[in-house]
DNA sequence: CGGCGGCTCCGCCCAAAGTCGGACGACCCC
DNA sequence: GGGGTCGTCCGACTTTGGGCGGAGCCGCCG
């Protein structure tokens, strides 16, 4: 029996080294290569052709479930495990969609790991439970989230910076009623009652940088 | 020369796994425990009495600033080197000020993270150049920023809930021109605005939790 | 063509948020 | 005890935010 190839996707060294040497010491399992960001990634997996990528899913340049849709749909046959410290909801729902074949937390036994791999090798799927708690109450969620106008979401990236609606009305050049009006259904689409509960969740959901 | 003694404290079992393996590679170093939070840690520094505990900052049950601040203070002869993913300018005022004499990223080279631990066995300071860039702005920065109260804590806090004044006052049992008073004046101890910004606020500087 | 639905835009009205000024008790220091 | 500072509390006033209805402008489809 051949081993499974693995290739090492995290933007942190210290974490790649650390998962390569404790790799190196399973027999069935070889560390093939490493990568930094998702472009790294898949120039690697089109030359070495692992079998299965242990992914980090919050890196620079190319975010892990970015680089795993097109990586997925580049080779179907490469399967990608998400390795995270975050158990983010969003996050889960969106790899699992893009084509993962597990998700791991970076706080788990290194042996689940390593048995996730195995299984993603064999064509099966192993999440974390806390992943799969996630994802059971998203998709039953009852959360049937209208999408955003666009100007809307411009509107909510705004607020999400903390400008009130007259500095968004003078930065969109429109009248301040309008800000208004805008911000009113954009509640309503998210369920929503105040713009301070807009920001937090636009800051949850990823919808703006953390810093700007 | 006798070789120096490390405790490695990070949540993360897969992080102090593969720091274990990394740091068996060098001669000079040697891991003599682990522990999986602040509390943890404590207690194995008293029995252990390693020469350098290398500390991840964001862990549950105590974090690595107070962690730090309480070893430092029972412990002044043993020395912390901050390992951390995030970059928060806070954090390294902060764990600084409690007394760790290094702050590396667990993106570096793991090479910089050895040096930093024999720096610090030495009684010298590294600090990773990012976090340095922090410090000095940090430190220069005119934002002076006043201590808020108890009180004003506690109603930022629920504000950073999305909660509005008025269910702030009845869940603090007080009335809503009391609740508005003293978001008026952490707004002015923090130089902000609007409710929404403070909300923000809290939320970059951690000062409550994701979710809630 | 006329009608319909979605998006952007806006004014009016009331509720929520924020400012200002002040009362009261706890504490400290002379 | 008198004077100072600080934290919590509150009411009256102004500013900002959010709901509601409606106008003009498309593009779509019968």
């Amino acid at each position: 029996m051949t081993k499974v190839r693995v290739l090492l996707v995290d933007d942190h060294t210290v974490v790649r080294k650390g998962l390569r040497l404790a790799f190196g010491l399973e027999p069935d399992l070889e560390v093939v290569g490493e990568a930094g960001n998702g472009r790294e990634a898949l120039d690697l997996v089109e030359s070495l052709r692992p079998d299965v990528v242990v992914m980090d899913l919050l890196m620079p340049v190319m975010d892990g479930v970015e680089a795993t849709r097109e990586l997925r749909s580049r080779f179907p046959d490469v399967e990608v495990v998400a390795l995270t410290s975050v158990l983010e909801d969003r996050m889960v729902v969106d790899v699992i969609e893009a084509g993962a074949a597990g998700y791991m937390l970076k706080e788990s036994r290194p042996g689940e790991l390593f048995e996730a791999v195995r299984a993603a090798a064999r064509g099966e799927v192993r999440l974390d439970p806390r992943a799969q708690a996630r994802l059971v109450r998203e998709v039953r969620g009852p959360k049937l989230r209208e999408p955003l106008t666009e100007r809307e979401s411009e509107v909510l990236s705004l607020v999400a910076k903390g400008m009130t609606n007259k500095a968004i009305a003078q930065r969109l050049d429109v009248a301040e009623a309008t800000v208004k009006s805008h911000v009113s259904s954009l509640l309503a689409k998210l369920g929503l009652r105040s713009r301070t509960q807009a920001a937090l969740f636009a800051l949850r959901e990823g919808l703006v940088d953390r810093d700007a």
